[in-house]
DNA sequence: CTGAAAGCGCTTACAG
DNA sequence: CTGAAAGCGCTTACAG
């Protein structure tokens, strides 16, 4: 039988709640006594059954998640699998608050941080936007010892305890092989479009896109980037614009989101001057284009993955136990019109 | 606070016995006190506390992983990846046993199927076979209640409760996809290396890359399939002869296992005259190929999830637990030089 | 058919 | 600095 705190109780001849003590390094115990009980535990093997534990704590574990208020099909779907989250989380002593606040804005995320120093909550994700301030604002909630995960995007300077979501620079030259292999290395122009080169995500994509296209296919010219701040509306109006004023683009990157209006675009030019084009993210909208022949390619970060990740991790941090890297790090799927889940 | 036993016994004026008889369809209960119980569990809405549940159980989950004994990275990870699994998994109440069978040989796995009727584990892993026999098996263990979960390759007409593995066709679809591409659509001849025909992944694959060739890439002809056994030496031999014999062989798809033997294959030819290459898993071996252009692309599965997946999936049904299908999803990774992990 | 009591492995006041 | 006892939410003999 696995040994339990009894055992280790028994034979280091202490009470229980010494044990405990030791267990979970809290003071007022001699050293000699100490000594005692971790001879026991090391000589018993045993190890911590954590569900007990927290179930004696009677603890429940309060996380925050602060996320933009995009109105694009990712971080719509990001929200659902959050929320999916949510209600499982609650039979696991999980109750996970989601905060909303506007996209692409420095001070409201700073002004959301800030706002959680007073719930003490057990530990925060958020979408990170690398400014000078929100990196002060983690600082300060790490020195508090509040577990921070970001998730989608990155903060790498900063105390964040784990980042989940993929890594975007490799992301980015994945798209430039594509690209240039599906271009089959002739000369040609290649259009950029991104959300806002305020997110790391976005720039670090742009970086090993443009890194790829460089030093493997230097037949391929882009343009600059087009900053559509993830709003259809405005990619679709500037792709078109785009296409016009320029007719010999032969592919398209769209790095960010709202391909909701890169499609429109798309879809008013003729199907033999489209010219190829990966995207990222698999929503409704992507997904119908791929299968249609308007996108080739789409990669993709699974935002239920991510959410789980991020609540596993946040749980780990908050127990003081480890984190299974592997199990944690976010592939990028790379999605064909055949391998569409 | 969430509702607890205590609360419904209450609510119900029954005893914390009766409350656990109706909760656990238990019989020995008057239907009138049953619906008592059901009435208030209902308006309190409570939920069980799966954790305290298995405490009080004393309930250890006794789990058995049959694994082929192949000598390929694959299935070796596998293996690790599932040591791995079984020291976490023992401070969660698991006891996992593995038990390794002879490759592709149905009458060994049967055999050891029907060795744990005797143990009566909580759940049984299996790497399928798809033969008549094994089919059988497998009918008389789920006939006798006891959970199990396909791994790797699957046997979709039995019985199986769950499979733990990519989807073989939309894989095979995958590859013929980006054979076509790379290849730019001009005529040439494509080898296809798979381990046996015997095992359903493989027919799978080697269906769906045939399909999309005939109905997108018609130029590309394909030659009769090399059956390597998932065997580094055989596979060596058959490609190196099959490179020798058939010069103006432009690409390979190689979908099983034993790609230590292809890249040594293909490292003999002349860099200039080196197809287009596609295959199935990254390991040490098929990293080191890819990134030094001797493979172009890698479709993967990833052995730790598939092991972790299984797992979750072993417990959820030994608990009665649903399983949250999304995130049981097995994807095909697609691995160029410039995304890998 | 139903209930009182003990126990799963841990933690937490409280007393000394 | 240390220990006895109660309790977390559930289940399990055992008695009636």
């Amino acid at each position: 039988m696995k040994p339990t705190v009894h055992d280790i109780a028994r034979s280091a001849g202490v009470s229980l709640a010494t044990v405990d003590r030791v267990l979970n390094g809290r003071p007022g115990v001699r050293r000699v006594t100490r000594q005692k009980v971790e001879g026991a535990i090391a000589e018993l093997g045993y190890v911590r059954d954590v569900a007990a534990a927290n179930l004696a704590k009677g603890r429940t574990y309060a996380f925050t998640f602060i996320l933009p208020a995009n109105d694009n099909s990712f971080m719509l779907g990001l929200g659902d699998e959050l929320r999916g989250a949510v209600v499982r989380s609650s039979a696991e002593r999980m109750q996970i608050r989601i905060v909303n606040i506007p996209p692409f804005d420095p001070g409201a995320l700073v002004a959301a941080l800030e706002a959680e120093f007073d719930g003490r909550p057990a530990g925060i994700a958020f979408v990170a936007i690398d400014a000078p301030e929100v990196r002060a604002a983690v600082e300060r909630l790490a020195a508090a010892g509040i577990p921070m995960v970001t998730l989608v995007s990155d903060l790498p300077e900063a105390a964040r305890d784990h980042y989940a979501g993929i890594d975007n620079m490799a992301a980015g030259r994945t798209a430039g092989s594509l690209m240039g292999r599906f271009l089959a290395g002739a000369p040609a122009t290649v259009a950029v479009v991104a959300g806002s080169m305020l997110v790391r995500d976005h720039r670090e994509r742009l970086e090993g896109f443009s890194a790829v296209l460089q030093e493997q296919f230097p037949g391929l010219a882009t343009l600059p980037v087009l900053e559509g701040r993830d709003d259809p509306v405005l990619v679709e109006a500037l792709v078109g614009k785009a296409l016009n004023e320029t007719p010999d683009i032969r592919g398209i990157y769209s790095l960010g989101a709202g391909n909701r209006g890169l499609i429109q675009a798309l879809r008013s030019v003729g199907s033999l001057r489209r010219p190829m084009v990966i995207a990222h993210e698999l929503t409704a909208f992507t997904r119908q284009a791929l299968s249609d022949g308007t996108i080739d390619a789409v990669l993709n970060q699974d935002a239920g993955h991510e959410v789980r990740s991020a609540i596993r991790v946040l749980k780990a941090k908050a127990d003081g136990l480890p984190v299974i890297a592997a199990q944690e790090r976010i592939r990028i799927d790379i999605f064909l019109k055949d391998n569409l889940p």
